[in-house]
RNA sequence: GGUCCGGUAGCUCAGCUGGAUAGAGCAUCAGCCUUCUAAGCUGAGGGUCAUUGGUUCGAAUCCAAUCCGGAUCACCA
C-alpha cells in the first residue's frame, strides 16, 4: 500500500542521513497532502525535528532531495512547507497500479487469516414483525458479515431465534380469544403481521382491564398482575413448559406463520443465514453449565435456591442465573447459546449484533463465561449499535407505534419509482426492468442511510421526511455507476472486457487532476476494507464508495472518455472508469447494496 | 447515585492511534444541459468542534472537572 511504502522510504532516507538513531514505520506520520499544497501524501517532520534536533526545513529538504533522486519511479516532486514534507507521486506508480488491477475482480480482497468468525445478527422475538430498528441491526450484520469474509476470515452467519416466553404466549392468548380460527391464508394478512396484530391486540385489552380493575379500587400494580388476560398469558407459558400438547401445537403454529412471513422480509432485505438458533432449545444446555459454574464454585445459591453470580469485585453487581423454582432467564439462555455456538463451529470470534441498551448484559455476559472458563469468552465482540426513535420517541411493538419494516420498503421503492418517473427516466425499460430498478433504489436507498452513520449513534427517523435520494446516498453511487456503464454500453465494451484488452497502453502523457484523484482513491481502497474489517464499521466502506463517486462525476464532468484528446487517454480513461466501476460494485455489495447498469 | 455512550455548520453526519486555514451532504444563494445519463458539476455564505482547565512545538482528537442528552444497573426477554 502507498503510505506504507512512503513510510518505509521514509525510514530509509532518515536512517542514511542519520545511521547512528533507528526509526521505525510507525514512527513516521503520513497524511494525504491538503488541497491548497502541491503534492499527494505528506510526511509531518515535526517528531524527527525534536529527535534529531535539526532545523524542519533543513530536514525536509534532505529528505526530498533523498526520496526524489533515489526513488525516481515512485517520487517525481517534492515541496517543504514549515514542517511538511509533500511529496508528489509519480504518474507510473498509479498507472501501473491501474494496469495491474483494472480487471482484478478482487481488488483489495484480504488474505486467509484462517479465522473462523460468527456475526449473529437480527434475532428477532416470534410475536411481531421485523420494524424498522430491526433493519439497522440487519443491515449492520449482514454488511459486517461481507466485511469479514472478504478480508480473508471463515464466515459463519447466525440468527439467535428469541421463540419462547411470555411475549408469544400474549398473541397466542389473544389469537385464541379473538380470531376465531383465522389464519394468514384466511385472513390474506403476512404470517408474523398476522400474529403481531394480536400482540398488538392483546396490550389493547390487558390495558382496558387493568383499568376496570383499577376503576374498581384496586390498586395499580395488582391490577397488571390480576389482570385476567395476562392471569391467562401466564398459565399458558406454564403449560408450554410442561409441554402441554393443546398448547405447544398453537405454539408451533403460530411461530410457523411468523417464519414464513420473516422468511419473506429477509429475502425482500437481500440477507440470509447459516444458522439457526432457537432459544427454547439452548435455554436446557444454559442451566447445565449453571449446574457445572455451581461445582465448580463460580456461582452460588441463595436460601431461596436461586443462583447467583458475584461481580461486585469487577464493578458490577450480583447477576441471577437460575430462579428459585429452577427456571431459566434471559441470561441463562445466552450462557447456553454461546457455549454452544463455540462448540458447533470452533470459533475464533463471536461477533454479537445488539442495540446498546444490551451493553450491560453483554459485559456481564462474557465476564461470566471467562470466570466460568469457557473457551467462548475470550472472542465475544458485541457489535452495539443506538437505537433507531421515531420523533415521539421510542418505538414500541406493543404500542404499535413503530414503523414497519415491509410497510417502510414499500415507500421506498415507490418513492424510486416517483423520482424516476418524475426525472423521465422510466423510458426504454420493460415493466420488469423498472420494478427491478425499483426494488435496486429504494432498497439501496434505505441500507445506506441505515449504515452510513457510525453505529454506536443513536438515530432519530422522522416518517414524514422521507429519506433523500440526492447526496451521501446509494442512488448517487448508483448514478455514478450507471453513467460507467453507459460510456461502456456506447464504445462496445463488457462491464468487464478481457484483461488483454488494453495490453498495449503505454503511458507517455500526464495524469490531470481529476483522473490522478480517482487513481488515488482506487489505491486507497484494500487498506478502507481492512479498516472496515478492524472498526467493525461498515460506515467505513460508505463514506469511501460516496467520496470514490464524487471522484468520478467530477472527472466525468472535466474530461470526455468516448472523445478523449487521444487514442491514449481514451485507454487510460476507459481502464480506470471500469475500475472505478468495479470497485464501486464491490464496495456496495459487502453493504448489501446492488447497482444497476442502466438508471 | 454507579457504569457506559453521545455532544463538530440551521439540519444529518465525517474527521478522533495529536499535525497545515476543521470537511461532506441537505437546506439557502449564484452559475453550468445542441457534446459519454443535470439523480450530476462549479462556486458563495454558514463553526467559540458543549464549557473550563491541563499535557506540548502543535489539541476537535489525549487527560481532568463541569454541563446537556441517551442507555443501563429486574427472579422481563
Amino acid at each position: 500500500m502507498l503510505t506504507h511504502l512512503i513510510k518505509e522510504s521514509a525510514v530509509a532516507a532518515l536512517q542514511h542521513f542519520y545511521p547512528d538513531q533507528t526509526f521505525t514505520v510507525d514512527a513516521v506520520n503520513v497524511n494525504e497532502t491538503k488541497v491548497e499544497f502541491s503534492g499527494d501524501y505528506t510526511i509531518v517532520l515535526f517528531p524527527f525535528v525534536k529527535m534529531l534536533r535539526c532545523k524542519p526545513d533543513e530536514l525536509g529538504k534532505q529528505l526530498g532531495e533523498f526520496l526524489v533522486s533515489n526513488q525516481a519511479d515512485l517520487f517525481v516532486g517534492y515541496q517543504v512547507v514549515s514542517g511538511f514534507l509533500n511529496l508528489t507521486i509519480s504518474d507510473h506508480y498509479f498507472v501501473d497500479l491501474l494496469q495491474k488491477n483494472w480487471s482484478n475482480p478482487e481488488f483489495g480482497k484480504g488474505k486467509v487469516t484462517g479465522k473462523k468468525v460468527m456475526v449473529e445478527y437480527s434475532s428477532p422475538n416470534t410475536n411481531k414483525p421485523l420494524h424498522f430498528g430491526h433493519l439497522r441491526n440487519i443491515f449492520l450484520g449482514y454488511a459486517l458479515g461481507n466485511i469479514l469474509k472478504d478480508t480473508g476470515n471463515t464466515l459463519v452467519k447466525a440468527n439467535l431465534i428469541n421463540d419462547r416466553g411470555i411475549h408469544i404466549c400474549k398473541s397466542m392468548v389473544a389469537w385464541k380469544r379473538y380470531a376465531n380460527g383465522a389464519t394468514p391464508q384466511s385472513a390474506g394478512i403476512k404470517g408474523d403481521h398476522l400474529v403481531g396484530d394480536y400482540y398488538v391486540h392483546f396490550n389493547d385489552v390487558y390495558k382496558v382491564e387493568i383499568a376496570g380493575l383499577v376503576a374498581n379500587g384496586m390498586d395499580e400494580k395488582l391490577a397488571e398482575k390480576e389482570a385476567p388476560i395476562m392471569q391467562e398469558a401466564q398459565q399458558m407459558l406454564r403449560q408450554w413448559e410442561a409441554g402441554d400438547k393443546e398448547v405447544y401445537d398453537l405454539w408451533q403454529t403460530m411461530n410457523g406463520w411468523v417464519y414464513d412471513g420473516f422468511k419473506v422480509s429477509y429475502d425482500r432485505l437481500g440477507v440470509d443465514f447459516d444458522k439457526m438458533y432457537y432459544e427454547s432449545n439452548t435455554y436446557l444446555l444454559g442451566k447445565s453449565i449453571v449446574e457445572k459454574g455451581l461445582e465448580k464454585g463460580v456461582l452460588f445459591k441463595k436460601e431461596d435456591n436461586s443462583v447467583w453470580i458475584d461481580l461486585t469485585a469487577d464493578g458490577l453487581d450480583q447477576k441471577l442465573l437460575l430462579r428459585g423454582d429452577g427456571t431459566s432467564v434471559y441470561m441463562t439462555q445466552d450462557v447456553g447459546t454461546a457455549v454452544l455456538k463455540y462448540n458447533d463451529f470452533g470459533l475464533d470470534q463471536s461477533v454479537y449484533v445488539i442495540a446498546d441498551e444490551q451493553n450491560y448484559h453483554m459485559q456481564v455476559l462474557k465476564l461470566i463465561l471467562e470466570k466460568m472458563g469457557e473457551p467462548c469468552a475470550n472472542g465475544i465482540f458485541h457489535l452495539s449499535y443506538g437505537m433507531v426513535e421515531l420523533p415521539t420517541g421510542k418505538m414500541k411493538s406493543r404500542e404499535g407505534t413503530v414503523v414497519d419494516a415491509d410497510d417502510m420498503m414499500d415507500e421506498m421503492v415507490r418513492m424510486a419509482q416517483e423520482q424516476t418517473e418524475e426525472n423521465g427516466k422510466a423510458d426504454g425499460f420493460s415493466a420488469e426492468e423498472l420494478a427491478a430498478l425499483y426494488q435496486m433504489i429504494g432498497m439501496g436507498a434505505l441500507k445506506f442511510y441505515l449504515l452510513r452513520v457510525d453505529p454506536k449513534k443513536r438515530m432519530i427517523f422522522d416518517p414524514k421526511e422521507s429519506i433523500d435520494l440526492h447526496g451521501f446516498t446509494a442512488t448517487f453511487i448508483q448514478y455514478a455507476h450507471a453513467r460507467i456503464c453507459s460510456i461502456l454500453r456506447k464504445e462496445h465494451l463488457p462491464l468487464m472486457p478481457s484483461e488483454q484488452h488494453f495490453d498495449a497502453f503505454v503511458l507517455s502523457q500526464s495524469l490531470s487532476q481529476s483522473e490522478k484523484n480517482i487513481l488515488l482513491s482506487l489505491e486507497q481502497f484494500p487498506q478502507v476494507l481492512q479498516n472496515a474489517a478492524e472498526e467493525m464499521s461498515p460506515s467505513v466502506l460508505c463514506n469511501y464508495a460516496f467520496q470514490l463517486a464524487q471522484s468520478f462525476n467530477t472527472f466525468y464532468d472535466q474530461h470526455s472518455i468516448s472523445k478523449a484528446e487521444n487514442e491514449e487517454k481514451k485507454q487510460l480513461r476507459l481502464m480506470m472508469i471500469i475500475m472505478t466501476a468495479q470497485t464501486l460494485r464491490r464496495a456496495m455489495n459487502l453493504l448489501g447494496i446492488d447497482l444497476p447498469e442502466k438508471m
